[in-house]
DNA sequence: GGTAAACCTGTACCTAAGTACCGGATTCAA
DNA sequence: TTGAATCCGGTACTTAGGTACAGGTTTACC
């Protein structure tokens, strides 16, 4: 944490050093660089002796890439998304990933719904042993289908 | 596929190879290898020539795992659950692990629907661009929370 | 008894998103 | 100018649940 006085003296040297814009972004070092290898994050410039120097927008980067993170997509999906160094070949829309990202959600939220439903329902019958419960006819618990969404 | 009468000449054999099982059970040769590393599936009897020979309980067995792993255990906690080989030091009842699971499984729920929402509200607002958005002071994506829950 | 299918072991590889470690170089403040 | 803090590149490891391969043996059918 660095107070505003100590701002307004760094706001000099054209950029924040890696240490610094993890801790401004809440992510440890090794992810920033990890970013940069997965082409999330443009290169930065460097110092004469070899140490990145980040603008302050790549705050606003690495925060929208958890962003985009938290709301389910992958890191790839993500590259697609903001496309780092021009959008060449039509980048794909935030609108129609954002459909597609909400239909897989939702899917997924089906699957959990019926997967409480059964556990609910394994605790209401009682279940006490799943060798057991494989044997009783009536038991809730689900040996014989196959099918899981995503 | 076996027909009833291939049945009728298997078992006086003694047990399903590695391949019937797998069929069986739906699943592939290298996993049944691969549980029973895990321990999840006691190791069966071989022939003279070390193929693996499994009584037909095995196939239930499978199917137990593979419901548990539906149900979203792990397979370290299936391992737990059923203890193969006499259980020791207390197992833990399925009812207090389902309880657990079923909890987890409402949490996973709840985030899953505020992601839900979120994309929903994005989409509703016409959210366009990530690096546009994250401007937008009325933009619904979350650039600033790090909260996510399990 | 010959041949093809099934099976064996052991090891390496896969995805996803990082983390950890290393020895050495650079930068910063006093 | 010196010592501490930070940073560098490269590589290997992590979790979870398998899957793939290589090279050799066994079993089953005709």
């Amino acid at each position: 944490m660095t107070s505003g006085r100590v701002d307004a003296h760094v706001d000099a040297p054209g950029g924040l050093r890696s240490g610094a814009l993890a801790a401004a972004a809440g992510v440890g070092r090794e992810t920033l660089r990890y970013y940069e290898r997965r082409g999330l994050l443009a290169r930065p410039e460097r110092t004469l002796g070899g140490h990145r120097l980040y603008p302050p927008e790549a705050v606003t980067m690495v925060k929208i890439i958890k962003a985009a993170q938290r709301l389910g997509f992958t890191l790839d999906e993500v590259a697609a998304l903001i496309d780092v160094g021009g959008h060449r070949h039509a980048n794909p829309d935030l609108r129609s990933q954002a459909a597609a990202k909400l239909a897989e959600t939702e899917a997924r939220i089906t699957d959990l719904t019926i997967i409480r439903d059964t556990l609910r329902a394994a605790l209401d019958a009682g279940c006490r042993d799943l060798a057991t419960c494989a044997e009783a006819p009536d038991c809730p618990l689900p040996f014989t289908e196959i099918a899981s969404a995503t």
